[in-house]
RNA sequence: CGGGAAGUGGCGCAGCUUGGUAGCGCAUCUGCUUUGGGAGCAGAGGGUCGCAGGUUCGAAUCCUGUCUUCCCGACCA
């Protein structure tokens, strides 16, 4: 490919709608144009690139023994009926109607479709396991699309879905894609960790993401939306969605610091709507506090959950754990006609504290609304603690639990408290670490929850019907990209792992005057296609030196040959887009040279430099 | 969904307060010079100032509505 020919123009000002690196530089160098919030263009850079990933995805896929397909990715309402996604997905599905008013939605992933046709076409455990794969566009109308590829409405994902006569056939297909991912990956140059992950919408038990880590940078500029909790020593990792740890081991017992009260004191706490601005008034640190939080579940339940002031909730946690569709905090208004009470000064001393036994009738709000209590684990050890009682500006300090309080039915004791830096590996005993991640592949199992929501069965040894044990495996394919650029750049641009850069190789001639180079660079030019096919480009322009040298820096291309004044020689320089060396070569060593350079490129052991 | 900001040639911006026939840099095109890290000079083309209504002799500018985009939040009692 010649760049005059190229469909790619480079921007030298950064669009102002571009907030993170991926999407300023895919923008800059011509990878991408945005069509509308969250909907990009692919053009022909960015196209080849996706190719490359997909490529890859294909190559090892096929080698696990799964098969591709494609499938629509207009649906019909129906189906999502079957499995009773149409109402769960929400807001996130893409929704949309036909001329006769049929509903219809965007796949955002393709269970449903799926599930059917193994229903359809899938009658005998013969006909088992079966791993069935497509890549095409996914459609999420996401609250809030931002950082360019990273969270778009419109994406590229690779979705597969295996199907198996029992669990443990699936437990063995998730070890074997767990191994592909790992081998795409490590082939696309993104270095990603896999973590045990909450498993969200799309149901199930066991599930792990893929984490593209983006910790190597300074604090500030950690991009990734998903914190990362991971324990060198144990190996355990874990989205903070998910995460559990032994808590930090702080003085729990209050006593120190309210010795000199006698016994539980009811104290004034005027406008203490915060565990800070309490903490300052009492002179106490937060892990004496039990914090009481009001929850709306599924807007209609009200959830009361205590906590340990150090900590906060971790609302898929509780989510889980309550099996919630839909989870917010209690508005004011409704602590207000709940209990006449103000922020921070949610607490039940007087039904848990006082006494002998706990009182779960004066739990429940005005007019007898049921209010359920739910402890965190790290609640229940605590003593001589501040817990407030719906009074406003008064905290009881010196608190303790009645006897039989944690133990009392109707009052749940889980673990709903998120994941500090800090706390214990619950494996290793030793300090858990977080970074930010790009979430760029996951893996469920799904178990039977669609293939009995949509009664997809199969005839088993025994002649039994039985529903089809699942799992679902998805890579985001656009999203491997730009977290790839996410992690390998530099200030003047893109610095494409070798596997899945558009063009290996860019020539430039710095002169295309220079009858020498002319006729050199063409001679290489035509001596790399036969080595590297259609992966060389030769940038053919009549631009100065310096404006090429600037575009093949910032398109990113991993090895350059610059053919300049040492043409008359026949020689030429070679140039890794990731290093600062120029390594001279004789022109008829270029072709026999350029594999061993582009090999020395190592993706995985590159750091890139701390801005 | 809540809050904030912004829409002016392809990209980045100024002009708006105090209405008077739209400007700068980059990019594009032509010519000359230049030619190893985003060149210089001279010239050219390209915008119904997001859209709709209103005020006015006159609106990019003032008013109303609307659409779009971006940021922050939607997690602490």
């Amino acid at each position: 490919m010649k760049i005059s020919t190229l469909f790619a123009s480079t921007l030298r000002d950064v669009p102002a709608d571009a907030e993170v690196v991926s999407h300023q530089l895919l923008l800059r160098a011509g990878y991408i144009r945005r069509i509308t919030s969250g909907v990009y263009s692919y053009l022909p850079l960015m196209w080849r690139t996706l190719q490359k990933i997909s490529t890859i995805v294909r190559e090892e896929m096929n080698r696990a023994n799964a098969q591709e397909l494609l499938m629509p990715i207009l649906q019909p309402r129906e189906l999502w009926e079957s499995s009773g996604r149409w109402s769960v997905y929400g807001d996130e599905l893409m929704r949309l109607k036909d001329r006769h008013q049929r509903d219809f939605c965007l796949a955002p992933t393709g269970e449903e479709v799926i599930t059917q046709l193994a229903q359809i076409e899938v009658k005998s455990y013969r006909q088992l396991p079966l791993n069935l794969y497509q890549v095409s566009n996914k459609y999420r109308d996401e609250r809030r699309p931002r950082f360019g590829l990273l969270r778009g409405r419109e994406f590229i994902m690779k979705d597969a879905y295996s199907f198996h006569a029992s669990q443990a056939c699936l437990d063995r297909e998730y070890d074997v894609m767990a191994e592909a991912y790992t081998a795409i990956f490590n082939r696309c140059g993104v270095k990603t960790k896999m973590v045990a992950s909450d498993s969200g919408a799309i149901g199930g038990a066991v599930s792990h993401e893929f984490m593209m880590l983006t910790g190597y940078q300074a604090e500030a500029q950690q991009s990734g939306e998903n914190d990362v909790v991971h324990c060198e020593t144990s190996g355990y990792a874990a989205n903070s969605e998910k995460a559990t740890s032994i808590p930090q081991p702080l003085a729990v017992d209050g006593a120190e610091p309210f010795s000199q009260y006698n016994g539980a004191t009811k104290v004034e706490t005027p406008y203490t709507d915060s565990i800070e601005k309490l903490c300052k008034k009492l002179k106490c640190s937060a892990e004496v506090i039990c914090k009481t939080l009001l929850y709306v579940k599924d807007d209609t339940d009200f959830i009361a959950v205590l906590m340990r002031g150090d900590y906060d909730v971790e609302e898929t946690k509780l989510k889980n754990t309550l099996g919630a569709l839909t989870l917010r905090m209690a508005t004011e208004d409704e602590l207000t006609r709940l209990y006449e009470t103000k922020k921070g000064f949610v607490g039940y001393y007087e039904a848990l504290c006082l006494g002998e036994t706990v009182d779960l009738t004066s739990v429940q709000g005005k007019e007898g609304t049921p209010v359920s209590l739910l402890v965190d684990k790290t609640v229940v050890p605590m003593k001589n603690f501040v817990i407030a009682n719906m009074e406003a500006h008064v905290h009881w300090v010196n608190a303790n639990w009645a006897s039989n309080c944690c133990q009392t039915e109707g009052i749940t004791v889980a673990d709903v408290r998120t994941v500090k830096a800090g706390d214990l590996c619950v494996e290793s005993n030793q300090p858990l670490s977080i970074t930010r991640g790009i979430e760029v592949g996951n893996i469920f199992q799904l178990g039977t929850k669609y293939s009995e929501s949509m009664q997809a069965s199969y005839t088993a040894e025994d002649g039994t019907e039985q529903p089809f044990v699942m799992g679902c495996y998805g890579i985001g394919v656009s999203r491997v990209a730009a977290a790839a650029v996410e992690r390998y750049h530099d200030a003047n641009g893109i610095i494409w792992p070798t596997a899945i850069a558009p063009y290996q190789v860019i020539i430039v001639p710095a002169n295309v005057k220079d009858e020498t180079q002319w006729a050199l660079a063409n001679q290489l030019y035509a001596e790399l296609k036969t080595v590297l096919g259609d992966d060389v480009l030769l940038d053919d322009r009549d631009e100065r030196a310096g404006v090429k040298f600037k575009d093949a820096d910032l398109m990113g291309f991993p090895l350059r040959i610059t053919v300049g004044k040492l043409a008359g020689e026949g020689k030429v320089e070679a140039k890794l887009r990731a290093s600062k060396d120029l390594i001279i070569l004789d022109a008829n060593e270029v072709s026999t040279q350029v594999k061993t350079l582009l090999a020395e490129w190592d993706a995985l052991s590159w750091e890139p430099p701390v801005v």
